[in-house]
DNA sequence: CTAAACTCTGACAGCGATGTGAGGGTCAAG
DNA sequence: CTTGACCCTCACATCGCTGTCAGAGTTTAG
């Protein structure tokens, strides 16, 4: 599959399928030509990314947590850094769950205030 | 009360109370010297400012946001298109929330899961 | 008066994720 | 063969937030 298709498919733009590529999260094959070739399984994978992106984590992190995401996966290796750096991430996105909710009710609160007065 | 001060009360950096003022946030009186000077309810203000920011909101919606902050103010006066902004913020904010919450999950079985393998 | 601790402005740097454009191949259909 | 739709790489630009550094004035304590 060509990088427009993947592109067309998961809703990523062609530069940032390139961009993660370039950051080590996926290695689509190559033809003679030099035009990426992604299999079938890359489409998964690129949406979990950008479902794990969206939610904040850096590329950066998901490039270690990568493994996991892979269907033929080896099973899952847990290094034992990864785990730590898991539970960190997900420390830090509860907190950062907990301020968003937080400013949420602030923001609803104001807003039904604002309307009452209105 | 001076910029440094505020600092180590808000545990914000002078750098961005410079910062905030310079996008509108906020307007602390100045010293014949120049120096900024900070009133009370400032400290609540930034900290306020601060919360909203750490949840993704942008300060130019701050900015738009910030008459409901002020202690002081004239009791919110709704203009119509900063409550249809709100209800477009809380829908984004609800969308994040809710992506966020997926990843943490997602991250959270994982993470279960290597450990039971480990 | 002097030194230390603050403060001021202004500007440049960096981060991570994206866009965009240039210059140039590739491929399939007509 | 030509054309249009793709694709390639490289590199510079933008966005929002934040740090940092330089050069210079202010304030307070000794």
């Amino acid at each position: 599959m060509q990088i427009g298709m993947l592109s067309r498919r998961t809703g990523v733009s062609v530069r940032m399928l390139r961009y993660y590529e370039e950051e080590g999260l996926i290695t689509p094959a190559r033809r003679a030509s030099g035009y990426r070739d992604y299999g079938a399984d890359d489409e998964a994978i690129v949406t979990a990314i950008r479902m794990l992106s969206e939610a904040g984590l850096k590329l950066d992190f998901i490039r270690r947590f990568l493994p996991c995401l892979r269907s033929d996966g080896p099973i899952l290796h847990p290094c034992p850094d990864l785990l730590s750096a898991m539970e960190e991430e997900m420390r830090t996105l509860d907190e950062r769950i907990g301020k968003y909710r937080e400013s949420r009710s602030m923001l609803g609160s104001y807003y039904e205030e604002m309307r009452a007065h209105a």
